[in-house]
DNA sequence: GTTCTAAATCTAAACGTTTACATTTTGGAG
DNA sequence: CTCCAAAATGTAAACGTTTAGATTTAGAAC
């Protein structure tokens, strides 16, 4: 009454239970016949090999860990739908931790996944540092990390061009004939955050165009701060006539300013905003972005962990950077 | 160089490995000298408990699967992280599975997680049916159904009141005036899409106003249909005055054909929506919508299969129903 | 019918835990 | 110091596979 064990199949298959276990791994080796009346016998008993006994002997247990630090962003969901189905065409679970964020928390999950033997990790950091990392290096699994990278241990890694991508935005802005441009930053101590200022900057400079205090504004990635900063950036004596925004859930916090301020978009202040979001189109006039392969950030992080995960190949580490791409739509006009 | 195991740690503690499980698992009855012993050398191998082994024996993982038939729709990442967090609090992981609507690729998935020893599984159906569950019975594992019900076998299940929503959704249109309410349909073999329509009907029946043919039209649940559905709809000699669409994603397909046929929303026709989607509030006016408490069903999924899963209560299958909420916003005028 | 080789099959150890049961140790009572 | 019960610790089996290496079998060649 119990579940059928590999020995039940082989005692009415009349076998031991090494004939059993090739044909259940096609390993071939085995008289048409037997395999045959192995065969029925698993149907019969409704026979399921037990993968943690199987993952016992063979240490290894086709299941990654993925670390992200904010489920509400949309930008991870993406990326992780674009790991999870490479991982699964290649018979690869996953188990999905969020930790808001936090280097305890993550700490902690680390430990529960090595654990669970995780053959392969993929992380975004709550903490660049890398210390929380430790035990991981430790124990010799494989690590990807994508869009932040980790300072303290060489890890592959596949980024998106922040520069580059803010500084598309900005010219953008500046190309249509915008001078008085805010930026709304991300925390300046994550590469994220601080490489998209650069990018700002940088732009700014190219075309001699002094960069002011008030117009560079230290948001936190989430949504409050977002609104927050766009109705302080209204209160200015001489107001922006346009915004860049350094992500997503910011952007949706400044669209929800722009209409309670009656400060319209697109008319009196131009709107750029770093990756796309659902409400870009349906907003008025749609947005202009910079967009981020997210999905395809996925697949390669994971492409790159299943070469280490079983190649065991041990070459240098590598740094992937993708390429983000300016959408655009309606909502920078000329000045 | 390996792995540091249990062995290791008893070795350098100078005990044998029994007594080091039971630090490990706080089963007490260890002396406190020999205790800090033990934890001294976990430290210095820096030892993690094999998970795989310990399941090994206690033939119980940790692990509940999750099926889910359709990612890309955002009331099911809802529901889940309501389950992930219920589940993360009692040390259980989840193992996320997508199966696209297919029955066929569900049958798969579980046969995986059933080869995983997961040990509960929730599950909203590709196929309310439920042969495929067949395997799953078989293993006696715990199961919750969710949003939808499965026929052929007795599970707990946890639904909303779909009739109810879709009454409550129609009657406020007619209470605003309108009679010729339109109903774009989910598919018909499915219960949310069935119900729904159900309360529509209830409702306009309730009011002495007749169902009429044109205005009630079926799609698939998928953003596409909502958008060539209500194009339908502005095409006919007598257009509707009210649109009401049977969930999220077509909502979304309404709303860009709307903006595409400059059918003025609000104005020239009415609209309101079940479930509730992010750019509601983004559109103008504001989206008036059924709103289903996401989080709250996944919690109580997760909770139901855990009293199943530790206390092996074997009692009666419940059928928890929680009830929607209109959220009036502007959507909806009077005519 | 033998003999031999290759193919098929089997035996048993190993994987890293938990746990029932056996054994040893501790320390207080006498 | 001896004895004893309780507390601490140890031993060994079990969990369900995979896989070396040993053994048996099949069938071709003679």
């Amino acid at each position: 009454m119990h579940k059928p064990t590999i020995e039940d199949v082989a005692k009415r298959a009349n076998v031991s239970i090494a004939t059993v276990s090739r044909v259940i791994n096609r390993q071939g080796g085995v008289r048409q016949k037997t395999e045959a009346r192995i065969l029925a016998a698993i149907e019969e008993l409704n026979y399921i090999p037990n993968a943690v006994a199987r993952s016992m002997v063979k240490k290894t247990t086709n299941t990654i860990g993925i670390i992200i630090p904010d489920v509400n962003n949309p930008f991870f969901p993406t990326v992780v739908s674009g790991i999870e189905q490479k991982a699964r065409e290649k018979g690869y679970f996953t188990f999905l931790c969020n930790t808001n964020e936090s280097a305890d928390t993550e700490r902690e999950l680390l430990t529960i996944l090595l654990e669970r033997s995780v053959d392969g990790l993929i992380i975004t950091t709550a903490d660049e540092a890398g210390d929380q990392l430790q035990t991981v290096m430790d124990a010799k699994i494989p690590v990807v990390a994508v869009d932040r990278a980790i300072k303290k241990f060489e890890v592959d890694t596949v980024l998106v061009g922040n520069v580059d991508g803010a500084y598309q935005a900005t010219r953008h802005l500046i190309l249509q004939g915008h001078k008085r441009i805010a930026i709304i930053c991300g925390p300046q101590n994550t590469t994220p955050g601080y490489e998209r200022f650069v990018g700002y900057k940088k732009a700014l400079d190219d075309y001699g165009i002094p960069v002011v205090q008030e117009y560079v504004l230290e948001g936190d990635f989430k949504e409050e701060s977002g609104r927050r900063l766009t109705k302080q950036l209204y209160q200015l004596p001489e107001r922006p006539t346009a915004i860049f925004s350094s992500n997503n859930l910011m952007t949706v916090g400044c669209m929800k300013a722009l209409y309670e301020l009656d400060w319209k978009l697109g008319e009196e202040v131009s709107f750029i905003g770093f990756d796309d979001v659902d409400i870009a189109t349906f907003v008025n006039p749609p947005l202009t972005v910079v967009s981020r392969p997210m999905r395809k950030l996925g697949e390669v992080a994971f492409e790159m962990l299943y070469e280490r995960m079983t190649e065991g190949w041990d070459g240098a580490k590598r740094h992937y950077v993708l390429s983000p791409e300016l959408k655009i739509r309606q909502s920078c006009r000329l000045k």
